[in-house]
DNA sequence: TTCTTATATTACTAGGTAGTTGTACTTACT
DNA sequence: AGTAAGTACAACTACCTAGTAATATAAGAA
């Protein structure tokens, strides 16, 4: 079992921060309908092709995407749906911080 | 209800960023065992003053944390627990992401 | 007041990275 | 062969950030 000690925070950091750009969470967004093609990514997300490619070889690096090639295009897809999971916890705590905010907002009037 | 969607990826992905460093998880396993000053945090994990109470403003700043203040010494405590859960399914993933790619050596041997 | 302690902040440097442009590569088609 | 489509990659720029050193701030002790 791995846990979050001196000598694979590193690793754990790496794989945090590849979830750390919004570009690459419209990318998986996207892919959550399915599989998908660099080409039509770059349409549903707006943006360059080039920029997509290079986004997509991260989150295939770490292991939350896969790739199958098929003639001259490749097929992205998800390969572990527990990243969806991740995004409802840290979406949990962005509205309960949020709420935090609202709060301390209110209370300086 | 917070989606992954075109207009929060971005909030979203500062609260993933914010776990993308290694000193910044070094912080919170240090903090998991109970409230803790900045001078005891540099000294667990063996960072400098300066960059401790740096990483610490952006966990505060992500609500990952909360600080109280007693004469000179800040205490710092874990606000929301769901993140070692988060932390637990990067693990996770990390572990898959490991075998798969042990499997891919011993393949091309 | 002066000194000490604990923390926050500023300025700086070195390294990293997102986005773009241009290009190389691969496959399929004619 | 040549051409077109889809993708990956290299080079470049602009910006961001981790770490450090020095300083500022604030509370207490002598």
């Amino acid at each position: 079992m791995i846990e979050l000690s001196d000598t694979n925070a590193s690793a754990i950091a790496e794989r945090f921060k590849a979830l750390g750009e919004p570009m690459r969470l419209l990318l998986l967004e996207a892919l959550r309908r399915g599989e998908c093609s660099v080409g039509e990514l770059a349409e549903r997300t707006g943006g360059g092709q080039a920029n997509v490619s290079k986004h997509l070889q991260v989150l295939l690096q770490q292991g939350y995407v896969d790739r199958r090639k098929e003639g001259t295009t490749s097929w992205y897809r998800i390969t572990d749906p527990q990243v969806f999971r991740m995004c409802e916890l840290v979406c949990g705590g962005l509205e309960q911080e949020l709420d935090r905010k609202r709060k301390l907002l209110r209370r300086r009037k």
